[in-house]
DNA sequence: ACTATGACTATTT
DNA sequence: AAAATAGCCATAG
Protein backbone atom coordinates (compact mmCIF):
# COMPACT_ATOMS: atom_id res chain seq x y z
CA UNK A 1 0.00 0.00 0.00
CA UNK A 2 1.17 3.45 -0.52
CA UNK A 3 0.04 6.89 -1.22
CA UNK A 4 -0.91 6.24 -4.90
CA UNK A 5 -3.51 3.70 -3.82
CA UNK A 6 -5.76 6.71 -3.20
CA UNK A 7 -7.75 7.91 -5.11
CA UNK A 8 -6.27 9.63 -8.09
CA UNK A 9 -6.71 13.94 -7.84
CA UNK A 10 -6.02 14.50 -11.37
CA UNK A 11 -7.61 14.79 -14.53
CA UNK A 12 -5.01 12.88 -16.60
CA UNK A 13 -5.94 10.50 -18.55
CA UNK A 14 -2.89 8.16 -17.91
CA UNK A 15 -4.12 8.17 -13.97
CA UNK A 16 -7.53 7.20 -15.17
CA UNK A 17 -5.92 4.27 -17.35
CA UNK A 18 -4.33 3.13 -13.57
CA UNK A 19 -4.98 2.02 -9.76
CA UNK A 20 -2.28 3.52 -8.11
CA UNK A 21 0.34 0.92 -7.13
CA UNK A 22 3.58 2.08 -6.47
CA UNK A 23 4.96 -0.24 -8.88
CA UNK A 24 2.66 0.90 -11.79
CA UNK A 25 3.84 4.60 -10.74
CA UNK A 26 7.24 3.60 -11.77
CA UNK A 27 6.08 1.65 -14.36
CA UNK A 28 4.15 4.88 -15.63
CA UNK A 29 7.30 7.16 -15.19
CA UNK A 30 9.25 4.99 -17.43
CA UNK A 31 6.07 4.76 -20.20
CA UNK A 32 6.01 8.57 -20.21
CA UNK A 33 9.70 9.39 -20.26
CA UNK A 34 9.99 6.65 -23.10
CA UNK A 35 7.02 8.62 -24.72
CA UNK A 36 8.64 11.84 -24.89
CA UNK A 37 9.27 12.66 -28.39
CA UNK A 38 13.21 13.17 -29.53
CA UNK A 39 13.81 17.22 -29.23
CA UNK A 40 11.27 17.89 -26.67
CA UNK A 41 11.16 17.86 -23.06
CA UNK A 42 9.63 16.85 -19.61
CA UNK A 43 10.66 18.66 -16.24
CA UNK A 44 10.22 16.40 -13.38
CA UNK A 45 7.48 18.36 -11.99
CA UNK A 46 5.82 18.49 -15.37
CA UNK A 47 5.91 14.73 -15.72
CA UNK A 48 4.91 14.20 -12.19
CA UNK A 49 1.89 16.35 -12.90
CA UNK A 50 1.15 14.63 -15.85
CA UNK A 51 0.36 11.49 -13.28
CA UNK A 52 -1.53 13.11 -10.76
CA UNK A 53 1.08 13.12 -8.56
CA UNK A 54 3.02 15.85 -6.48
CA UNK A 55 6.68 14.31 -6.25
CA UNK A 56 8.91 15.22 -8.33
CA UNK A 57 11.46 14.32 -6.31
CA UNK A 58 10.16 10.54 -6.76
CA UNK A 59 10.70 10.73 -10.49
CA UNK A 60 14.18 11.28 -9.70
CA UNK A 61 14.82 8.65 -8.08
CA UNK A 62 12.84 6.66 -9.85
CA UNK A 63 15.12 7.73 -13.33
CA UNK A 64 18.26 7.40 -10.95
CA UNK A 65 17.85 3.93 -10.84
CA UNK A 66 16.44 3.18 -14.15
CA UNK A 67 18.24 2.13 -17.18
CA UNK A 68 17.16 2.52 -20.65
CA UNK A 69 15.25 5.53 -20.77
CA UNK A 70 16.04 8.90 -22.69
CA UNK A 71 17.14 10.56 -19.22
CA UNK A 72 18.21 13.74 -21.09
CA UNK A 73 14.86 14.60 -21.87
CA UNK A 74 13.42 14.60 -18.27
CA UNK A 75 15.13 18.02 -17.45
CA UNK A 76 14.87 20.01 -13.99
CA UNK A 77 12.54 23.04 -14.18
CA UNK A 78 15.84 25.74 -15.09
CA UNK A 79 16.80 23.99 -18.34
CA UNK A 80 19.51 21.53 -16.48
CA UNK A 81 20.63 18.36 -16.26
CA UNK A 82 22.61 16.80 -13.58
CA UNK A 83 25.64 18.30 -13.82
CA UNK A 84 27.56 15.06 -14.32
CA UNK A 85 25.65 14.25 -17.58
CA UNK A 86 25.49 17.98 -19.38
CA UNK A 87 28.35 17.14 -21.83
CA UNK A 88 26.89 14.04 -22.78
CA UNK A 89 23.09 15.60 -22.51
CA UNK A 90 24.11 18.51 -24.87
CA UNK A 91 25.62 15.77 -27.68
CA UNK A 92 21.83 14.57 -27.72
CA UNK A 93 20.20 17.68 -27.68
CA UNK A 94 22.08 18.86 -30.77
CA UNK A 95 21.44 15.79 -32.52
CA UNK A 96 17.50 15.66 -31.73
CA UNK A 97 17.51 19.35 -31.89
CA UNK A 98 16.44 20.63 -29.67
CA UNK A 99 15.82 24.29 -28.78
CA UNK A 100 18.55 25.61 -27.20
CA UNK A 101 19.40 29.01 -25.40
CA UNK A 102 22.86 30.18 -25.34
CA UNK A 103 23.31 32.52 -21.93
CA UNK A 104 26.73 34.42 -21.17
CA UNK A 105 27.59 31.69 -18.94
CA UNK A 106 27.12 28.48 -20.67
CA UNK A 107 23.95 26.59 -22.50
CA UNK A 108 20.08 25.58 -21.22
CA UNK A 109 17.28 24.31 -22.66
CA UNK A 110 14.86 26.56 -23.96
CA UNK A 111 12.04 24.75 -21.75
CA UNK A 112 9.09 27.17 -22.62
CA UNK A 113 9.40 25.57 -26.25
CA UNK A 114 10.51 22.46 -25.63
CA UNK A 115 8.38 21.54 -22.93
CA UNK A 116 6.33 18.38 -24.51
CA UNK A 117 3.09 16.63 -22.38
CA UNK A 118 1.24 13.69 -23.55
CA UNK A 119 -2.08 15.92 -24.39
CA UNK A 120 0.24 17.85 -26.52
C1' DA B 1 7.29 7.10 14.91
C1' DC B 2 11.07 10.23 13.73
C1' DT B 3 14.88 11.91 11.12
C1' DA B 4 17.75 12.38 7.20
C1' DT B 5 18.22 12.45 2.37
C1' DG B 6 17.35 13.04 -2.66
C1' DA B 7 18.51 13.16 -10.66
C1' DC B 8 12.76 18.80 -7.34
C1' DT B 9 10.48 23.59 -7.41
C1' DA B 10 8.72 28.06 -6.08
C1' DT B 11 9.43 31.90 -3.19
C1' DT B 12 11.97 35.15 -0.89
C1' DT B 13 16.32 37.62 0.05
C1' DA C 1 20.35 37.71 -10.79
C1' DA C 2 22.46 34.50 -7.68
C1' DA C 3 21.76 32.32 -3.34
C1' DA C 4 19.39 30.97 0.58
C1' DT C 5 14.80 29.24 2.43
C1' DA C 6 11.13 26.71 2.69
C1' DG C 7 7.79 23.35 0.76
C1' DC C 8 7.26 19.09 -1.23
C1' DC C 9 6.67 13.50 -1.71
C1' DA C 10 8.68 9.12 -0.94
C1' DT C 11 12.24 5.94 0.95
C1' DA C 12 15.57 4.16 4.17
C1' DG C 13 17.50 3.51 8.66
Amino acid sequence: MSEFDAEGPGPSPWLEERAWVYEEFVEAVHELAAAIPPGRVMTYGSLAAALGSRAPRAVGRIMAHSEGLPWWRVVYADGHVLPHYWAEAIEHYREEGTPLLETRDGIRIDVRVARWSPFD
